[in-house]
DNA sequence: ATGAAAGCGCTAACAT
DNA sequence: ATGTTAGCGCTTTCAT
């Protein structure tokens, strides 16, 4: 079955393509009878509307193109269903690409995005190549980037500093009593916000004359089963340590779970912090500290820059929409090593 | 800065649209020096070419359109990343749609995702409305239902039938001496495939002169934090139960949970079944029984089946794709208990 | 090897 | 309230 165009929808109720299109889209001025008419025959056609020759002849899409580095754990979903929500209503459609942390393979999929003329683009860090920076400066539309807020964006900018989200733990920690700090985490080579969080962390250590005492760096990406074996490993030698810092929430679950199976002092005298503020981490059964990423959130406030950007006639004046993640579950020393 | 067009780098090349457009695809039968020029225009026009044009003027898309119920847990997310890895190197590319499992919701973004023309649809599930249904008939592309195997599938189909899941891990565990069973769900009314495990467990029980000693069921949907407070609920009169099924690993990761800060007998004599097979559920410090949906290679297959039916002269005679989830974790009954 | 003409399916702008 | 004309930016087809 071949399928039906609007002339033959047209033709099918007796009128002018013209007046097939305004009755389709609820466009004033058109006789309730001819509306009828039309609408009857698109329903018997099945008639589908090409939105190719839609957007193509009124120069709009209602397309945002998103571009996020990963799906494999839980953040990016949740930003996307943010950003979905944010978008709800407004006839706008996301539509995602997955760079796997490559900036190369990123360049390929904002390039391929922006030939499908999207009215805005979220892309995921400041961290851009200056080609992709110049691809989309020159691409005219919106440019929302999300997550991070460490750089200079190019137009508008949602997230937070991870920097110092780094640096709050660090005191955080400090402040409940921990001194001695391992570091557990993945891929810090491509996960450029996993870096800046253990750079901030690692400036606060210095600053009191601290600094990690053991270290465990992978290249795979992070997982709650990575997080284990690495925990694994640093625990074997039983180090001197009162506190791991993880490059996310995964890995310090993973980490958690390793102290569950090692029991013992491991467990009670070591604290796990992680960053996320995962559903997950929040139910464990023993607590770890985490900080709690404003994730939807920002996904839904792209999703409504986008929108406010496209359809209002001015966009929003504020640029920078910058959130501070809440620390909880620091926990201070147990007594006796104090 | 205005978009360039096809004819700005035609002019800008000293040649005719057409010789500039060959040359940018790499179409035969363009002179070496001709393609550089063409290609140095376009470079310093950064053009950018419109995919609404082509695809309109050439009738064909390289969108594969994607309708998933949910990105709340990390199923679908493995799905669609599976998804856009089989995909990768056709040039086609996957658009996303999520139904937040209502049917309605469901139809609308069918019915706009197919607006876009695209080349091939993967939709969740057998159970679509029928006029979702017969939209998609109309649509005249391939249509691929992911996920479920348990009804009548429009085209091809890729999954598990639930239902045989639901069924075999009921005798894994009646095998392993389990008897008296608790049921953990939630979301049932929309959530059909777990319906469909369930339906089968129960079944499996029945021929066995058994049935569900307590059921705690939400309509909320799944989480790590509801399955933990169901579970809460359920053991705390504590019941004489020697295993709980969960509507899935999230719930069921909850329950996990639960038991251990409960400790005492509920952790060592109560086994938790859950589904999926996630990461997390395999790393958990206490083992839980769990069917490994192969989520991340139905999505590869549904990618290449989408690929190879638009691609090929023929697509894949196969139509149906059959997985058969591994069942781990399943332990015997306490020796004590017997 | 290159170009000109026609048209994909729709809407904007301008009649009537 | 309805119709007509032109054209969105590209590719297809047919010339040359």
């Amino acid at each position: 079955m071949r399928k039906s165009t609007l002339e033959e929808v047209a033709a099918a109720a007796g009128v002018s393509k013209m007046t097939a299109s305004r009755a389709l889209r609820g466009v004033a001025d058109v006789s309730k009878e001819t509306r009828e008419k039309v609408l009857l025959a698109a329903e018997r056609l099945s008639y589908v509307g090409n939105r190719l020759a839609l957007s193509l002849s009124s120069q709009r899409t209602n397309l945002v193109a998103v571009v996020v580095p990963s799906m494999s754990n839980i953040v990016f979903p949740e930003v996307l269903a943010g950003i979905s929500a944010g978008l709800e209503g407004s006839g706008m459609q996301a539509v995602f690409g997955i760079s796997d942390y490559d900036t190369a393979k990123e360049h390929t999929i904002i390039r391929d995005m922006l030939s499908w003329q999207p009215s805005a683009i979220v892309v995921t860090g400041l961290d851009q190549p200056q080609e992709t920076v110049r691809m989309l400066q020159n691409a005219a539309i919106p440019v929302i980037q999300i997550m991070d807020l460490d750089g200079t964006p190019i137009d508008f900018n949602v997230g937070l500093s991870h920097g110092k989200a780094g640096e709050d733990m660090a005191r955080a920690l400090l402040a409940a009593g921990r001194r001695r700090f391992g570091y557990i985490g993945s891929a810090l080579n491509r996960d450029l916000r996993a870096c800046k969080r253990k750079a901030g962390f690692e400036r606060v250590l210095n600053e009191n004359g601290l600094g990690f005492v053991e270290q465990q760096i992978d290249d795979a990406f992070s997982s709650i089963a990575l997080g284990k074996h690495l925990t694994q490993q640093m625990l074997a030698p039983a180090p001197n340590l009162d506190c791991i810092y993880y490059s996310n929430d995964d890995m310090a679950t993973g980490g958690l779970f390793a102290c569950m199976e090692l029991g013992g002092s491991a467990l009670g005298d070591i604290l796990i912090a992680g960053f996320n503020g995962l559903d997950l981490a929040l139910a464990l059964p023993a607590r770890i500290a985490t900080s709690r990423s404003p994730r939807r959130t920002i996904g839904e406030t792209a999703g409504k820059l986008a929108r406010e950007a496209v359809a209002a006639g001015q966009p929003s004046p504020q640029k920078v929409f910058s959130f501070v993640p809440e620390i909880t579950g620091v926990s201070a020393l147990h007594p006796s090593r104090l």
